[in-house]
DNA sequence: CTGAAAGCGCTTACAG
DNA sequence: CTGAAAGCGCTTACAG
């Protein structure tokens, strides 16, 4: 910067205007932008970063980029931040909260302008730590309790179990298996439970549960058991959707035929959901409107110089029926 | 960090040796830290930054983290770097050139300590500016000819091409199509042709190639057509795995029997072939390994304080025969 | 609208 | 092994 200020014949505080846009005199900025292009010269982003003591990058923690429904939210909070001249730090928690913890500390550091906390599990733990950051931080897709120290964009986690849950029983489905791989995912379980308790049964005997592991494999596994060991099942119901994947090739290889003989519904509506043979009933988010939300909360919050209100946007879920589900055999349409 | 001197009763020169793990008498030491959990100290990385010229954090590259191929190269990348104590900035270039550019200039002023730029497509066109950069970069999943200035971990992947083309050409199919996305997998499509001239034989009237858009329903839409444009066809090859998805679909919904009927290829071996119906034949690579190798490539240049070495580190891929290739209908297994 | 100074919070030689 | 100084490359008030 001296050296194109010595170029330019002017000082290095009017190279700076110049570079940041501020008034200078016309003639003089041609002069200076001219030595900027002779020499190559890059405006060091750290140094300005300590003076102005602002990095222009925003931080995003996701459980996992291998589910569709996180690279999704990756890419739109992406998009947003583009849009604004930020840059996006990564981190993924994997569901470890030694992981979660080891990248939380390096952000601490004021490695960061804002922190947006996509999925609960495996950060829940770390919350003290985030409210206590001298930066503003936000939750995405909280499904837990979430602290009343934060702001938060997420869904109706309840309503959305809900409206899988009354989708299935009006239906007619009586016995229906739950596949779930977090403990966090409780609340849409819980609003499944809700749609089968309306009509006044017992619950606990007309589902059973099984915990599994957050891949394909996993819904596969949980799905195959259930399938085999209990006998008048007529439905399943994903925690989500890339659980509902194994789901619905465990059907196929035991030779339900589906919707036929047994339904499946899912939870996120994946990109691929329409694309599956049957396609998937799901359970839908405003994913792009969530990211955009909170983004600008967050930027808001930046340029405001102070935390962010605690808000509470809560979006609504969508039930999406496809030809996974159906009535239950025996049943006349 | 000045406060904390203070209240340790040294000077911030010793708190910055304890801080950063050097030699330092064991009793001041204590005497630092308790005086920095008292107040909370956080070093500023920053600050930090600048006077080492050095950031922790390293930059990756990727199209789309919508396809589960990068999506796995983020993850990978993401493990080695946090290894070795370094943070991950991701930015995705969406095929889009002007979108990449303005990712780079943010980039280039050392806010990064090093990049890797996965995937050609849309970042070909920047190469300059990346041989121009202040700190070490190299290329992964490179598929068009590189640079020979710039280093680069990929795989073979006329090689791949092949291995997909000469398993069609055993199996006896002598018509297929092949639906590809991007121009720059012109090398994976030219070593499936060479397998096929192999035995002489012209290959333009053998094979019939769709271009088309980079997502599960720009495979149906391709497929699709193929399908009832070319009636001798008895096998499709798709340029990537998440065109294979709707390349699926598509045989499915136009009744054709996979792979009795019609026989599928993909490419790249994303988490879910094994679990489609029929599960899906196609070329596996080894990511985990380039993943490691191209970090450490990086993370030694960094060290070292020069350029990386411009070598090319070209992996092994692998063909995986799964349920979505047989012989064409009337040969006789 | 442009010039000279101080400061962001660390680390890196350099003396003691 | 610890103390006082200079410097990383910018920006932000403050005079001219």
């Amino acid at each position: 910067m001296a050296e194109v200020a010595a170029r330019a014949g002017v000082t290095k505080q009017t190279v700076s205007n110049v570079v940041s846009g501020k008034k200078v005199r016309p003639e003089t900025a041609v002069k200076v932008n001219a030595a900027i292009t002779e020499l190559g010269y890059k405006p060091n982003l750290v140094a300005r970063s300590l003076a102005t003591g602002t990095t222009m990058t925003v931080g995003l923690f996701v459980p996992t980029v291998a589910n569709p429904f996180y690279s999704e939210v990756v890419e739109e909070v992406e998009n947003v931040l583009v849009h604004h001249g930020y840059n996006l730090l990564l981190a993924t928690t994997r569901h470890d909260p030694a992981y979660t913890a080891r990248h939380l500390e390096n952000l601490t550091a004021r490695a960061v302008d804002a922190l947006l906390v996509a999925g609960d599990d495996g950060v829940a733990q770390q919350l003290p730590m985030l409210t206590a950051a001298s930066f503003p931080v936000a939750l995405f897709a909280w499904e837990l309790d979430p602290p009343h120290t934060l702001p938060v964009v997420s869904i109706d986690y309840e309503n959305a179990g809900f409206l899988a849950g009354r989708h299935l029983r009006e239906l007619g489905h009586e016995r229906v298996a739950v596949v779930a791989d977090l403990p966090s995912h409780a609340p849409r379980v819980a609003g499944l439970r809700r749609a089968f308790a309306l009509d006044g049964l017992g619950i606990e005997d007309r589902m059973v549960f099984a915990r599994t592991s957050d891949d394909i494999a996993g819904g596969y596994a949980a799905a195959m058991a259930a399938l085999h060991t209990e006998p008048g099942l007529t439905a399943i119901f994903a925690t989500h959707d890339v659980l509902a994947l194994g789901v619905l090739e465990a059907a196929t290889r035991s030779g339900r035929r589906v919707p036929d003989e047994i339904s499946i519904v899912g939870f996120d509506d994946i990109a691929q959901a329409g694309w599956l043979e049957p396609a998937l009933t799901t359970v839908a988010f405003p994913t792009r409107e969530m990211a955009q939300q909170a983004v600008e909360l967050l930027l808001r919050a930046i340029d405001d110089g102070r935390a962010p209100t605690n808000a509470m946007s809560l979006l609504r879920p969508t039930l999406i029926v496809r030809g996974s589900s159906a009535p239950p055999p025996g049943t006349t349409a």
